[in-house]
DNA sequence: TCAAAAGTGTTCTAGATACACCCATGT
DNA sequence: ACATGGGTGTATCTAGAACACTTTTGA
């Protein structure tokens, strides 16, 4: 701190935007919505809200996302936070972005309505306002590099998920194409996942083993041995 | 953004806090200050100060640290924003931590008394005012994490450096003893070093011999390969 | 019977780890 | 001559990459 007193100093108003990631089986897609106020609006955003005087931006972030898609205990972490001083055109505001992972299919068609939202391929993002494209882009990153260390795909899938639904995600995550047996030794030999008796029968005439994340073999693994992940 | 206008909004006080890594040849530091100014006064903090009106975080952050170290160009990255509602016991106060590396033998001793500055083995750090100690937990994992991937180690050490200096400042940041011929295999096979055929005499009778960091054939690195490093 | 996706093993290579002795020099 | 820190090479192990055929089953 400053040896000024506090009182000198500039209040700004802070926002939070939330970089919202799912996948629909095969692509990977970020949840967008038309802006409903001035300035810029009608034009596509990320999701967002001011921070209130009593909560802190985690809080915040908790809440909006939330208010748009009715889900609690969504996979949520801080990215970055963004202060060009023109970053807004109406005021000066410094944003403070999440990134958040969900199933698509959780999201209910109803909320996608009230608030004009739309999930949208990575490579067919709309013109975005202000700095909401570097915030996506940086997300995106975010993920490749969060997803090889930790197990953190998972909360994009259901709970149920055969290994081929797995690898497709990671292919759409790291935008390039990865060998079956390869993936699968790696992905089993971390001793996380617990193999169903029971088939996928809906996207293949032979079937597919379901899965599920066992996050207690994982929490041991975690304290057992140091922290990387795949 | 939320659909109600800006103007409704509570605007909140924006800080910087920056955390400050020094090496001296054999420990890894970080830079505390004695507060001046109440609440807290006396107490040892991290250095900050409260964003302007006309400045990003990141100028802010430039600011600072160069009102307490008299440097530019200091190698300098946003770590977290930190928005507990009573993180600070005056007022409401955001704080977007930095964290920065430095040449502690770059660091002048008469900014070191004007500011009550000094620096702390990170194991003696002494009580923290606020979140500053969570601050610097998490800016120490960070530096783990990044130095494993990216060359700035480098900016820890004086442009001359030998590999028995590098492999010290690492085992610091590690915190654990690394074997000299694997270290040394390791790093020149990235090919990003020069050696000098200079020595270094003071700290040994053989002498080691310098070598310095090679930006140029980093970048063409860089854009050849991916980014992994290290 | 055939089309479509699931499942399965082996070889090769590169990087990581473990480990011990000689060298140069100032005192 | 010896104490101190600098410098060097090899063997082993492990993880990742490359690669092609068989199995199941609904239509």
């Amino acid at each position: 701190m400053d040896i000024d007193s506090y009182k000198k100093h500039q209040k700004i108003l802070v926002a939070v935007d939330c970089i919202i990631f799912g996948f629909d089986g095969s692509e990977l897609k970020a949840l967008l919505i038309k802006r409903g106020f001035e300035p810029e609006k009608g034009r596509w955003s990320l999701m967002g809200g001011f921070i209130r005087e009593n909560e802190s931006a985690e809080k915040a972030a908790i809440r909006i996302l939330y208010k748009l898609t009715g889900m609690k205990d969504i996979y949520m972490e801080q990215l970055h936070s963004f202060s060009d001083v023109d970053r807004d055109t109406a005021d000066r505001v410094i944003s403070i972005a999440y990134f958040a992972l969900i199933n698509i299919k959780d999201y209910s068609e109803q909320l996608q309505l009230e608030h004009e939202a739309k999930w949208f391929h990575l490579s067919k993002i709309p013109p975005l306002i202000f700095d909401h494209k570097q915030m996506l882009k940086k997300a995106q990153k975010m993920l490749q590099e969060k997803v090889a260390t930790h197990p953190i795909g998972f909360e994009l899938l259901p709970e149920k998920f055969t290994l081929p639904q797995l690898q497709s995600l990671y292919e759409a995550i790291y935008e390039m194409p990865l060998d079956k047996r390869n993936f699968k030794r790696k992905i089993l030999s971390l001793n996380i996942l617990n193999k169903l008796n029971e088939k996928e029968k809906e996207s293949s005439r032979k079937g597919a083993f379901y899965y599920v994340f066992d996050e207690v073999k994982y929490e041991k693994l975690q304290s057992a041995n140091g922290v990387k992940w795949y």
